[in-house]
DNA sequence: AGTATATATATGAAAAAACATATATATACT
DNA sequence: AGTATATATATGTTTTTTCATATATATACT
């Protein structure tokens, strides 16, 4: 991946956010995204698409839910650069995380459940 | 500094290239970055005058050249994510550490001349 | 099983906002 | 006067957002 290429990915609130909160938990879907950022449907769900075009995240179906996850071969550079950047201003995504801890609702993973 | 404004910072090919320029180099003044990058002057002036007032480069006037450098307070997070980038992406900038190299009538430092 | 309704996500197209560049002009130093 | 650098404005381009709609799956009722 390309230093331009990653740098104006993260250029966006709402895309940084969407890269920082999947890389701290994991694994999240839209409707979860949308409830800890406080944002539309149309909109989240452009930016991720976009973040998965750049191969910087990927998706998988889990019944009617879309979990994104940091795509599976991110160069070892770029996961670094996430890891210190949450780790430096955690305050970026405080927030956030707090609302998606709120939320009501969230859909069980079928990793947590069933193995 | 926010990781928000770093990444939107860097997120332009000119301001991107100015930036590991100087870090490669340590300092360099405004009509090398122009032979460098093959760009007028008045778009690097520009970019850098952002750089600057974002905090990720500062300047300094010897004699009719003004040298811009990291900036002396940069975090040291954003240190390491510079030369991280830099040491996992070289190429971004291979082409332009050539033509600085091949540059003529290079200004010469104060500080490479007369301590 | 068939129909209606709800939920989750994606996307085309248009509108709005942000950004980059060029040109012209200004300042400062030698 | 000449060189180096900065800045303002206008213009063009790209990016982002929004709206409307599409698709797919799930649930409830008959």
């Amino acid at each position: 991946m390309k230093p331009l290429t990653l740098f104006k990915s993260l250029a966006d609130d709402t895309r940084l956010k969407c890269v920082l909160l999947i890389k701290d938990q994991g694994e999240l879907c839209v409707c979860e995204l949308m409830e800890a950022l406080d944002q539309g449907q149309p909109k989240v769900s452009r930016n991720l698409a976009l973040l998965r075009n750049e191969s910087l995240l990927q998706s998988a179906k889990q019944g009617q839910w879309v979990y994104y996850s940091l795509h599976q071969d991110l160069p070892p550079w770029v996961s670094q650069l996430l890891e210190s950047t949450l780790k430096s201003a955690p305050e970026t995504i405080a927030t956030n995380l707090e609302k998606l801890e709120k939320m009501g609702d969230r859909p069980e993973r079928l990793s947590l459940c069933c193995d």
